[in-house]
DNA sequence: CCGCCGTTCTGCTAGGAGCAGAACGACCGC
DNA sequence: GCGGTCGTTCTGCTCCTAGCAGAACGGCGG
């Protein structure tokens, strides 16, 4: 660790990147402040913003209550970091991007296939 | 967090536990042995062993390390990952049943499943 | 000018990541 | 029975960092 040329961009982003990525998204889209998950979450607000910003490495409880305060379950929050690797990967990575995806991201569409897949 | 509201067995599964499930079946599709990866990832064995079984917490590089040496990305093993906790909210998730499993982890259902995303 | 909001410093402590080494129980073949 | 492999688990160890408190800082809006 503490390598000194960190500029070196990882081919694909790490789980701690995409994640927070994808937390932020989800509290803007809610109208949200940071103050307002963070105190439902019962974490620290400065905590939340490293978390967002991919600087920290949160524990599972930690997802798991983040991402109850914004309420989602895990399942969709995996979906939709997913699909922002993807997009990432052949898309703009640049610190300028908007686009950020559609206006409302909300309803996990192909949930009812996955669900459909196996009762057993 | 230390707060008092884990009184319920963690109603869906953390994340640590969801990724060792998906990590250890991916593994045993492709009929390696721990320390065949664990080798590849530069890890060891011991550890990769605790983090299929869901008790330790990978850092991000952690994740990446054993992915590559999976020959899985990101994407995928997070798409893998969801459809496993969608499966199990149905299901008993207790250690007292087994069923849900497949016998040897053989055939590994959900691969149809990755072009589902795409909306996120 | 003054609040509001997010970020980023400086500390600080407790916990756990991550490894080495070894022992253990299953399992399989001889 | 005995010896091999494979995974798990125990002990022990170091060192890093999760996670918080407190405060200060740079935008942004009025």
């Amino acid at each position: 660790m503490a390598e000194i040329l960190d500029f070196k961009r990882t081919p694909e982003p790490l789980w701690r990147e995409a994640l927070g990525r994808k937390l932020r998204e989800t509290r803007e889209d809610l109208g949200e402040r940071l103050v307002d998950v963070a105190d439902r979450a019962g974490i620290s607000v400065q905590y939340l913003s490293e978390i967002e910003r991919g600087r920290k490495e949160p524990s599972s409880e930690m997802i798991a209550a983040v991402a109850g305060a914004l309420g989602i379950d895990l399942a969709d929050l995996l979906i939709g970091i997913a699909g922002q690797v993807r997009n990432l990967r052949g898309g703009v990575v640049g610190g300028t991007q908007f686009r950020t995806s559609r206006p409302v991201g909300r309803p996990s569409g192909p949930v009812a296939m996955v669900g459909a897949l196996m009762a057993a």
